[in-house]
DNA sequence: ATACTTGCAAAGTATTTGCACGACG
DNA sequence: CGTCGTGCAAATACTTTGCAAGTAT
C-alpha cells in the first residue's frame, strides 16, 4: 500500500515489475546490482526484461524512491531509500553486502569549498573492508585505486 | 628523471607509452579518463593502442605511481599520485576537471566501524558540484543517486 | 638472453535506446 | 482511449584478454 500511493504521488503508475523491484530490495535488505535484482525479480515474473529493471531503477532512483551507488569497479548498487534520509554506505568486500552509514562529512566541507569558489552539488562517500561475518579472509576484486 | 627512477624502484621498465602517459597527467594537472589520456598520448605516440594504455594506468595505480577514482558515471578518473598522500577529489560537472581535497572522513569513523565489527581496507570520497569558472550554470550529466 | 611490453583483434561486462505492442488510470 | 510502460533486439560505452612480435635491461 505504501509503495502505490508513493509511485502514484509520483507520476507512476503501478505495475509489477516496479512492486517485484521493491519487494526484492525490501526483503534482501541491503543494496543490490542491477544483475541481481533482475535475477531475484525474475523468480516473481519469469519474463522481464533486463532493459525494464534498468528503466525503473533509473527513474525510481530519480524519483526517489530508491537510491543509487557507483562502487569502484564500475557497478551501480541499488537500495530503498531510507526513510532516515540522507546517510552513506558500507561496502562489504567479501560477502558483497552494503549497509548504511549515517555519518556524512558534507557538514565540514561545504564552507571550505564555498570560500574556494565551488559550489557543491553531490557527493559519494563508500566505505570498502570486511564485515563481522567475513572477516578479514578472502576478499578479491577491489582495485588498487 | 624523476619518473625513471620511480618506475625502476617498482619493477616496471622505461617505455615511451609510460612516460607519455606521466607527460600528458602533470601537463593537465587534474585527472583525466582513460579516454582522455588515451587521445592525449595518441598526439606524442600517434600508434598507441588503447589497451596499453588502460593496461598501464591499472599498473601504475597497484605501484602507487598514479591514483584512480571512480566517477558516478562509471568512468575511471587517472591523476598523478600527489606527494602529500592521502587525499579526496572535488569533481566539476561543468568541465569535468577534478581538484585535490585534502580534507579525509574516515578518521573519526574507523573507530566507529570497528565496534561494529567491520574493518576497513579502502574508501572513497567524491564531491560534484561546479567549480568558479563554470557557475552553477550548464550542468547535465550527473546521475541521480 | 629473457622477461616485460606493446599492438592488434576479439571478447566481455554494464548499460542504453528505438520501436511496436500492451496495460494502467 | 490516451499516455505511460514493457519486451525484444540491437547498439553503445568502457574495459579486459590472448597472442605473437618487439624492446628494455
Amino acid at each position: 500500500m505504501e509503495l502505490e500511493n508513493l509511485l502514484k504521488q509520483k507520476g507512476l503508475k503501478i505495475t509489477d515489475q516496479r512492486k517485484a523491484i521493491v519487494k526484492v530490495l525490501k526483503e534482501c535488505g541491503c543494496m543490490l546490482s542491477a544483475r541481481e535484482i533482475f535475477d531475484k525479480v525474475k523468480k516473481i515474473i519469469p519474463g522481464v526484461n533486463f532493459s525494464t529493471i534498468y528503466r525503473n531503477l533509473d527513474l525510481m532512483s530519480q524519483k526517489g524512491i530508491l537510491c543509487g551507488l557507483m562502487v569502484d569497479t564500475g557497478v551501480s548498487l541499488y537500495g530503498l531509500r531510507s526513510e532516515e534520509g540522507h546517510h552513506h554506505h558500507f561496502v562489504c568486500k567479501g560477502c558483497g553486502r552494503s549497509l548504511a552509514i549515517d555519518y556524512c562529512p558534507m557538514g565540514l566541507l561545504e564552507k571550505e569549498l564555498a570560500k574556494k569558489g565551488f559550489s557543491h552539488t553531490e557527493h559519494q562517500f563508500v566505505v570498502y573492508g570486511f564485515c563481522g561475518s567475513c572477516g578479514t579472509s578472502g576478499g578479491v576484486k577491489a582495485k588498487s585505486y
